[in-house]
DNA sequence: GTATTAATAGACCGATCGGTCTAAGAAAAA
DNA sequence: TTTTTCTTAGACCGATCGGTCTATTAATAC
């Protein structure tokens, strides 16, 4: 992240250091699990800093949240631009999940820790991740569709549920390989997906 | 759950009962977000009791998991047992995992509560986890395997490939039916997995 | 350079955390 | 019935929790 000097504020530059600094933890240790004490630590920053950019702990996890969604929704955009067609994109998308920064470095994907955390304690989260799943699926959604409109894909092709299979495959396997510590798994769900989208191609 | 009077120790019989309060109360609110008090009220038990029985609270979090999981496991093997072919079993299996209890009453599927909750803090209780999404894949697997020896399924299919295929669904659609509170999309992905078994049937 | 804004260390708050211990009573087992 | 096992309520422990507040200092903006 780059702070814009000129154009944020100091208190701005602040959050957002914060944010930047409590999110792997709160992805890895959950927002229960995650005290003041420990982005404190984190950022090097005292208890007065935290609570005068922030009205509470819960505020900061949803941001944190937001901000590792929206980071990762970025580097994918980036990294998807190159590749003009629908399937084209729709490989790329396996491949750059497949690099998997957040299976890794972060702690897993946000949807999954902070969905499961949240369902039933945290109405306010669980909306935001409601949100991103809804989003999430859409985009694939749409990539399918498009696919279908150049004519890659089969027209008879339910976008919709191919979405959602593809989407819960994909979680699925996020949890399955960070509790198994093993990637190997990952490669096979790709191959799976990659067979199914050969499978509706023209 | 039926307590024997007969063979069992007034000690086991409360540890199981505290189990069994405990384990949705956990599964629900995470075991971070579930205090002793919290298994106190439910229990109404006095907290000497809960430590006269077990050692601490992460042994009762293991217990409620391991709880949880042979419940469901049970409750499955019964239902499956009434289906001949392997086939049947499929296909039942799925009638079994759109009732859903663990979707619903016991707080959401606890591979995926636990497993999200301990990846990176509870190393005990995912060795665990990581045993039981083994185990679950392996059942699927023999299932598909059985299959093709029984000359059901075409036998280019890949079992390993394919149960892992269907339980990273099975998993990721739990998650995505809880967050949005919404049980069309479990039917959407069980007539997707219902598709492909039709397709590799012979 | 001055005015404003932000961050500091840490005292302090009440509540809760997980966990230990005790002396007495209740229940179960023999 | 007697003995053994179990449960009780709650005091108590030190630590930590999220959160507030203050007086001082540092950084930034104009």
């Amino acid at each position: 992240m780059v702070y814009f000097r000129d154009t944020m504020s100091k208190a701005e530059r602040t959050r957002q250091f914060i944010i930047e600094r409590a999110a792997p933890i709160i992805n890895r240790k959950g927002m229960a699990g995650t005290s003041i004490s420990d982005i404190m630590e984190a950022t090097q920053l005292a208890k007065g800093c935290l609570y005068g950019n922030f009205v509470n702990k819960d505020e900061i996890c949803l941001e944190a949240f937001n901000y590792l969604t929206t980071q990762y929704t970025n580097e994918r955009e980036a990294f998807l631009k190159k590749y003009p067609s629908a399937k084209e994109k729709l490989f790329a998308y396996l491949e750059h999940f497949k690099e998997g920064k957040f299976r890794e470095e972060y702690g897993g994907c946000p949807v999954l820790n902070f969905g499961t955390e949240s369902d039933d304690t945290k109405p306010e989260i669980k909306k935001r991740v409601h949100q991103v799943i809804l989003t999430s699926q859409k985009y694939l959604e749409d990539l399918l569709a498009q696919g279908i409109n150049d004519g890659e894909f089969h027209s008879e092709l339910n976008a919709k549920r191919v979405a959602l299979k593809f989407y819960a495959m994909l979680e699925g396997i996020v949890l399955i390989s960070r509790v198994g510590n093993d990637d190997k798994q990952v490669n096979e769900i790709i191959i799976s997906i990659k067979e199914e989208i050969e499978l509706f191609s023209v």
